[in-house]
This record gives structure tokens, C-alpha cells and sequence, in this order.
DNA sequence: ATAGGGTTAG
């Protein structure tokens, strides 16, 4: 009696105690064998396991290594252990097996993951004996459950399935059990429900199986249904039909149910073992309840790799990216071993907060955890780098890896995206196609981004044809991304057709489509567009308000800005800076240059955005000095000039013809700020030049560029060179802004223009015939004020008006008057005038 | 015989 109870308490027992106990292990003993086995297997504990060899030393001793009943608790203990070897042995050396023997060996192969093994030993079985006298509803639940684990599944488990039904077991709540499970595993839900239904007794484990089945296609909401039906049935649920539910509540986000869920498993007493804990650490996260998440997380008492995985998978998504990355080290400090799921959660986390010191040592830890092959932790790792500026890296981790998915591409072609590589992204792409993986909506997202940055309209509309094609749902994502392509390329009536082509429309769809507008200059239909967004009780954001305010800038409708600037108030956004950035220019471009500098004066003045358009508002009502001072002021500030605070400094020069502060200014940039001159600023240079009269020079520094110069920076040295009447230099710029831009009819214009003031009337009629041939039309210049809440439009020539009679006796006076005061020489304006009517 | 955690985004 002592030592039964001894023994069956071996669980607590030290080490030493047990070596000193082996001694009384002699024959006489032999019936406490099966006990120290059976405590060995349930204890799962690998203290004990490494105990078995000496208990099988001792069956032997003792003259029991004959005895059937022994040896298969031995062969369950060892495979319990995962010491399959050994199991096989002494399966092989067993001078008797019976089908419990036969079994249990398959079940160790299928739970230690080789299932092939346990069905060639389930075939060697099936040959040797006559199934249907020897076979029991065990052995059948074993074999099902390998046929999931291998590749010749469906067959074998088919085969299974006839052999249930032909010996009777098919009605057995394990083998009924298993089939369910196979089924619903593999994806065929009718026929598992079909089994299920007809399965006269279902315990917990059958709902489990059926409702895990349904979450596994998605079907979250009938899988809480069938919980329902359960609760009907009388069943009573355990840990794993909860943990079923509660992550099927989890994965739609349904917090209420699984707040009962919850509820419901305190109350009835229901063990909450750790997995239990972890689904529900799951939900809450997925509910983005994350505090809630935590404390359920510091309840558990022994946490396993995947509550602390679930956690920081957790933090990752909802953004929470330091405490990802300190959970994570602090699973490194307690000694667990973070796996691939782990790894994968913190790299998303690393990439987010551009932490490439972190990311480049999860990357080291990762292989030496041997996880390098993991296909999630690949992506994870390209996507880390891609987003941490190290594409170079990123490209290393793609091009080493195995088995590429559309995510490795996708992420991959973002990272080419962002740096606007548009060679390397549609190689990638095409690549991709040739090797038929499947584009999704995030490939296009990204390609249709790097198409939209270099205005590519013609690889977008190819784009949109490919997602008709491979029929990417067209969503909020991509048809966001459709309309900013097309109405960066001007073609905004074609984002419009997207736009009314969306089922929903949310809140950055409408920006983007405001934007679409704004940025092609259609003030009334962004203005059509916003009533529509205001009837709808849309609340706009600061986005929003850029877009309409900047509208209102083209419009130069001072009435429309002055109330989008109450509206922003009242919004509370009228600090948010891009929105300050907008309403300077509004102000500017109405003519309020005082409003725009209040404005500017009330910025806490470090957002660069504002200084650059304060300085290009007073550049452009001609407060060129104040632009210049502006300009220092912010140097001595020790903020940063852009690109852009370059072009109102050079614009600036040009207004007031201070050439050679202008030349340092330009040469300055690449010298000390380290920027790269654009287009923008080689043009001002070249009117800055040109304005000066100094011609030749413009020519050369022209044909110095080291980018290719546009139409407008050769029309810009025509329009200098027909104001200094250079004719052979007017004709040669002439020639190259047509060779670049041959539609466009003003560099004609000008040169006509240019022959007219030379009266080389021959050649000017040549010119205007280039005009006709060329299908240039000149476009009606016209323009637009606004009086009391009405705008009034002018086109050139135009007898619309109702005033017009008085307007032009007024334009008379002023022609008159310029007459008079007139320095330079006259110069005809034949084709463009608005002064001669 | 049953369960739980992961990557890309306008």
C-alpha cells in the first residue's frame, strides 16, 4: 500500500529519490511497472520521460518483456516522449502485437508529424490481417487523422470511410468524430455536415470539429450559430468548443459575443487552461481592446509560446509597435525560444517604427533559430527592410529565399514603389505573372502608386484593364488609388468614372476625388462635389479641407475660402499645418497678401511647408525682397530648406532681375543643401538669364542641363529672345519647344509674335500656318472676378458681358493711359492681346 | 477524436 501510493505520486518525486527506489523494483514488484508507466506517460513531462529506458531495462530484468500489455503502455510512453526510435524498436522486437499496438504506433507517426510512416504501417496492417474481423473504431480514428496529415489524404481517408461503413463503426462517436474532422479539415463542409447530422451521438469534441470546420472557410457566423444548436442539444461545452467560439467572435470581431463567451466560462467553472486564455487574448486584441488583451495576458500563470506570441502579435496590429518590440525582448530575457509566428509579428512592428537596428537583430536571432526558411518571416523580413530604407537588404532576403508567395512580390514591388523605381517593379511584376502567381489588390495598389508619382498614364490605364482582368474587386483601396493616377495625369474625368463606379465611398475616397479636382483646377466640380459630401453629413477632415481650400485658390474665390476657413475652425483643424500651408496660398492668391502673412505670423513657424509658401505668395505679388529676408530669416533659424523653398527663392530673384543673387542662390542648393535642382529651378534660372538679356548664356546653360530640358524652359528663352529681338536664337528655342512639345501652339504664337514685332510678315504667315498644320488651337485666354457672391467671366475678344459696352470704353482709357506712361518700345501682340480689341 | 498565434495597404 505504501508504495502504490508512493508511486502514484511520483509526479512530485526528486530525482534522487527515484534512483534509490529502482532498487525495489525486483520481480516481486513487477505489478508496479504498468503504474510508474502510466504516471510516466500522463506526467508528459520530460523529467520522467528520460526515466523509460531504465523501466524497459527493468521489464526485461524481470522476465515481462514478453507480456502484450506492457509493452504497448511502453510504446505509448516513448512516442508520449517523442522517442519514436525506440518505439519502433521495440514495436519490432514485440513478439506479439495486437491492434492496440498496431494503432498506437500509427497515432505516434501521425502526432510527430510523419504521417507517411503511420500509413505504410497502416497498409503493412491491412495486408497481413483481415480488417473487418480485427479493426476497432480506435484504429480507424488514428488512421483518419494521419490521412490529414499527408498528401495522399483524400484517397486513403475515402477508403476509410467505406471500411467504417462497412463494419458499422461509420455511427461510433470516435470514427463518426474523425470523419467529421477530416472532412471539415479538408475543406469539404457538406459532406462533414452531412456525416455530422446523421451521427445519432455527438459529443463535445463532434461540435468542435464541425464548428472549427466552418470558421475555416469563414464562416464565423454560422459556426456561432451552431454553438446555439448545441446549447440546444443539451451538450455541455468544454474548453475547446469555447476557445472554437470565442475565436470565431474574434475573427469577426464580434466583442459582445465573446464578452459572454467569457462571462459564460467564469461562471460555470469551466478549467481556463492556457489555450483558453489564449484565444482570448486573441480577441481582445482583434476587438482592438489591448489593455483588455494585456491583463488577460498577466493572468495566466503559465504562459506558453503562443500567449506571448499572441500578445505581441497583437501589439503589432494594433499599432502599439514599442511594446511589440519590448515584449518581444522580454520573452528573449525569460529564456523562451520566439518562433517563427513571433518573429514574423515583431518584424511588422520593427518595420513600422523604421527600427533597423531591431529589425537587423530579429533577422540575426531568426537564423539562428533556424527560422530563415520560413516563408512569413522572409516577407516579414522584406518587407522590414523595404520599409526601414534598406532595399538593398530587402532585395538579398527575396533573392536568397525559397518558394516566393504574392506577398514576397508584393512587398518587394511596394519597396521598389516607394523609391519610384518603376524598371525594377514591373520586372518584378512581369516575373511574377510569367511564373502564373496570382496578382491580388495590393500588387496594383503598389504599381498603380509608382505610375501615379511619374504620371504614367498609359501603364495605369493598362494597370486598371489587368484588374478588370483578374477580377481584383474594385474597392476603396484601388479605387483610391485609380482616381489619384488618373487625376494626376489629367485625365480627372476618368478618376470621376471610378469614383461613381464605387459601391462605398469613405472618407479618403472623397478627398482624393476632391483632390482629382483641385489639383486639375475643375473649381466647380469640386465645388458640386463637396455640396453633395456636405449633404451626405460627411465630416470632412484636414485633407478634405486642403483640397477644397486649395480649389478655392484656383477659383481665386476669396468668398469660398473665407468660409472654408470658418468651416475649418469650427472643425478645430486650423492648426493642422498642411491646412495653415493651404490658406496662406488661398489668401496669397486672392490677393490678400496681409491675411496670408497674419496667418503665417500665428504657425509656431517650424513646419518648412509654410515658410516655403509664404515665401513663394510674396515672390509672387512681387514683395521680392521680403521673400529673400524671409528666406535668411529661416537660415538663421537652422531649419532645412526643400526643393521647394528653392523655387519661390528663384522666383523671386526673377521678379526683381537679381541675377547673380539668384545664380548663388541656385548653385548653393546642390553645394550646400545638398539638393538636387529640378526642372522647376533650371527654368527660373533660364528666365532669370533671359530677362537679363543675357541670351547666349541661357542657350548654353540650357544645353548644360543635366536633365532634359521641357518645351517650357526653351519657350521661356523664345519669350526673352522676342523681347530683346533676337530672331535667330527665338527661331532656334522655337524649334526645340516645338521638337519637345509639338501640340503645344504657344511656343507657334510666340515666334509669330516675334516675326510680327521684326514686320518679317512672310515668316510670320509660315509660322501661323505651323500653327493650323500642327492641329494646335489656341486656347481662348480668359479670366474671371468675383462681385458680390457672382464671378464674371472675360474671354479675349469676348462681347458676352452685359456691361461689355462700358467695360470696354473703361479698357480704352487704360490702353490710352499705358500708351503715356509706356517706357519700353511697343511691341505688336498680333495673335495674343487682350490690351487690342 | 478536438483548439489557439504570423507578413504586404489608398
Amino acid at each position: 500500500m505504501l508504495k502504490i501510493s508512493f508511486i502514484t505520486s511520483l509526479n512530485l518525486i526528486s530525482e534522487s529519490k527515484w534512483v534509490f527506489s529502482q532498487t525495489f523494483l525486483t520481480r516481486q514488484f513487477s505489478f508496479l511497472i504498468p503504474c510508474l508507466l502510466k504516471s510516466c506517460i500522463f506526467s508528459q513531462s520530460l523529467h520522467l520521460s528520460h526515466h523509460l529506458p531504465s523501466i524497459h531495462a527493468q521489464t526485461v530484468v524481470s522476465g515481462l518483456q514478453s507480456e502484450l500489455f506492457f509493452n504497448n503502455l511502453l510504446i505509448n510512453g516513448y512516442s508520449k516522449s517523442g522517442l519514436l526510435h525506440e518505439a519502433r524498436q521495440l514495436f519490432d522486437q514485440m513478439p506479439q502485437r495486437n491492434i492496440i499496438s498496431w494503432s498506437s504506433m500509427i497515432s505516434m507517426y501521425t502526432q510527430h508529424g510523419q504521417a507517411e510512416e503511420g500509413l505504410s504501417l497502416f497498409s503493412t496492417f491491412a495486408r497481413s490481417f483481415s480488417f473487418s474481423n480485427s479493426s476497432n473504431e480506435f484504429m480507424l480514428a488514428s488512421v483518419l487523422s494521419a490521412c490529414l496529415q499527408s498528401p495522399t489524404v483524400i484517397d486513403c481517408a475515402l477508403q476509410v470511410h467505406c471500411l467504417a461503413i462497412k463494419t458499422g463503426y461509420s455511427s461510433d462517436v470516435f470514427v463518426g468524430t474523425a470523419l467529421v474532422n477530416f472532412y471539415s479539415k479538408t475543406g469539404f463542409m457538406e459532406k462533414a455536415m452531412s456525416i455530422f447530422n446523421e451521427l445519432p451521438v455527438k459529443n463535445s469534441v463532434t461540435w468542435t470539429a464541425i464548428m472549427t470546420g466552418f470558421s475555416r472557410i469563414g464562416s464565423h457566423d454560422l459556426s456561432i450559430r451552431m454553438f446555439s444548436q448545441m446549447r440546444v442539444t443539451g451538450v455541455m461545452p468544454d474548453g475547446f468548443v469555447l476557445s472554437s467560439l470565442i475565436s470565431s467572435c474574434a475573427a469577426v470581431e464580434f466583442i459582445r459575443g465573446g464578452r459572454q463567451v467569457h462571462g459564460f466560462l467564469y461562471r460555470s467553472g469551466i478549467e481556463m487552461d492556457v489555450s483558453v486564455n489564449n484565444v482570448l487574448i486573441d480577441l481582445y486584441c482583434k476587438c482592438c481592446r489591448v489593455g483588455t488583451a494585456r491583463k488577460v495576458f498577466d493572468r495566466i500563470i503559465a504562459k506558453n509560446l503562443v500567449s506571448w506570441t499572441t500578445m505581441v502579435a497583437g501589439y503589432m496590429q494594433n499599432s502599439y509597435e514599442l511594446e511589440a518590440i519590448s515584449l518581444f525582448s522580454e520573452m528573449n530575457s525569460q529564456g523562451l525560444r520566439p518562433d517563427a509566428f513571433a518573429c514574423t509579428s515583431v518584424l511588422g512592428s520593427c518595420g513600422s517604427l523604421v527600427a533597423l537596428e531591431q529589425g537587423k537583430q530579429v533577422h540575426g536571432y531568426a537564423i539562428k533559430a533556424n527560422l530563415g526558411s520560413d516563408e512569413y518571416v522572409n516577407n516579414a523580413l522584406i518587407d522590414m527592410y523595404a520599409k526601414c530604407d534598406s532595399l538593398s537588404d530587402a532585395r538579398v532576403v527575396f533573392d536568397v529565399m525559397e518558394g516566393h508567395n504574392v506577398v514576397s512580390y508584393n512587398a518587394m514591388i511596394e519597396g521598389y514603389a516607394t523609391l519610384e523605381d518603376v524598371v525594377e517593379a514591373f520586372a518584378l511584376f512581369r516575373r511574377m505573372r510569367s511564373l502564373l502567381i496570382c496578382p491580388t489588390l495590393l500588387t496594383f495598389v503598389s504599381l498603380i502608386g509608382v505610375s501615379a508619382s511619374l504620371s504614367r498614364v498609359n501603364i495605369s490605364k493598362q494597370l486598371h484593364c489587368l484588374i478588370i482582368k483578374f477580377g481584383v474587386l474594385l474597392e476603396l483601396y484601388i479605387g483610391c488609388a485609380l482616381i489619384d493616377v488618373y487625376s494626376k495625369c489629367s485625365f480627372v474625368d476618368d478618376a470621376r468614372i471610378v469614383f461613381d463606379g464605387l459601391e462605398d465611398h469613405d472618407l479618403v475616397v472623397w478627398n482624393a476625388m476632391l483632390f482629382g479636382y483641385s489639383q486639375n483646377g475643375e473649381g466647380e466640380e469640386a465645388l458640386k462635389l463637396f455640396k453633395r459630401f456636405c449633404a451626405l453629413r460627411m465630416t470632412p477632415n484636414a485633407f478634405t479641407f486642403v483640397a477644397v481650400v486649395t480649389m478655392a485658390s484656383y477659383f481665386a474665390s476669396l468668398f469660398h475660402g473665407l468660409q472654408f476657413h470658418a468651416q475649418i475652425i469650427k472643425a478645430g483643424v486650423d492648426y493642422d499645418s498642411h491646412v495653415l500651408n493651404a490658406l496662406i496660398d488661398m489668401y496669397a492668391k486672392c490677393g490678400c497678401i496681409q491675411d496670408a502673412r497674419a496667418l503665417f505670423c500665428i504657425t509656431n513657424k517650424t513646419d518648412i511647408v509654410c515658410w516655403n509658401s509664404m515665401i513663394s505668395s510674396c515672390a509672387q505679388h512681387g514683395h521680392a525682397e521680403e521673400a529673400l529676408k524671409l528666406f535668411n530669416v529661416l537660415l538663421t533659424r537652422k531649419m532645412v530648406p526643400t526643393y521647394v523653398t528653392f523655387v519661390g527663392v528663384l522666383s523671386a530673384c526673377c521678379h526683381v532681375g537679381l541675377v547673380v543673387e539668384g545664380l548663388c542662390h541656385f548653385y548653393s542648393m546642390k553645394c550646400e543643401f545638398g539638393i538636387e535642382p529640378g526642372i522647376e529651378h533650371y527654368a527660373s534660372v533660364v528666365n532669370l538669364l533671359g530677362h537679363a538679356g543675357r541670351l547666349v548664356e541661357a542657350k548654353e546653360f540650357i544645353e548644360e542641363m543635366p536633365i532634359r530640358p521641357t518645351a517650357t524652359v526653351w519657350r521661356s528663352l523664345l519669350s526673352a529672345c522676342r523681347t530683346y529681338g533676337d530672331v535667330e536664337l527665338g527661331r532656334h528655342a522655337a524649334r526645340m519647344a516645338l521638337l519637345l512639345d509639338p501640340h503645344n501652339s504657344g511656343s507657334q504664337v510666340l515666334i509669330s509674335n516675334m516675326f510680327a514685332s521684326k514686320g518679317m510678315w512672310e515668316e510670320m504667315e509660315k509660322a501661323r500656318e505651323g500653327i493650323s498644320h500642327s492641329g494646335g488651337v489656341k486656347e481662348p485666354g480668359y479670366s474671371w472676378i468675383e462681385v458680390e457672391k457672382e464671378v464674371h467671366v472675360f474671354i479675349a475678344k469676348g462681347r458676352v458681358h452685359q456691361e461689355a459696352e462700358r467695360i470696354y470704353s473703361m479698357l480704352d482709357c487704360l490702353t490710352l493711359m499705358l500708351k503715356v506712361y509706356a517706357c519700353g518700345p511697343q511691341i505688336p501682340q498680333v495673335l495674343v492681346s487682350s490690351w487690342q480689341f
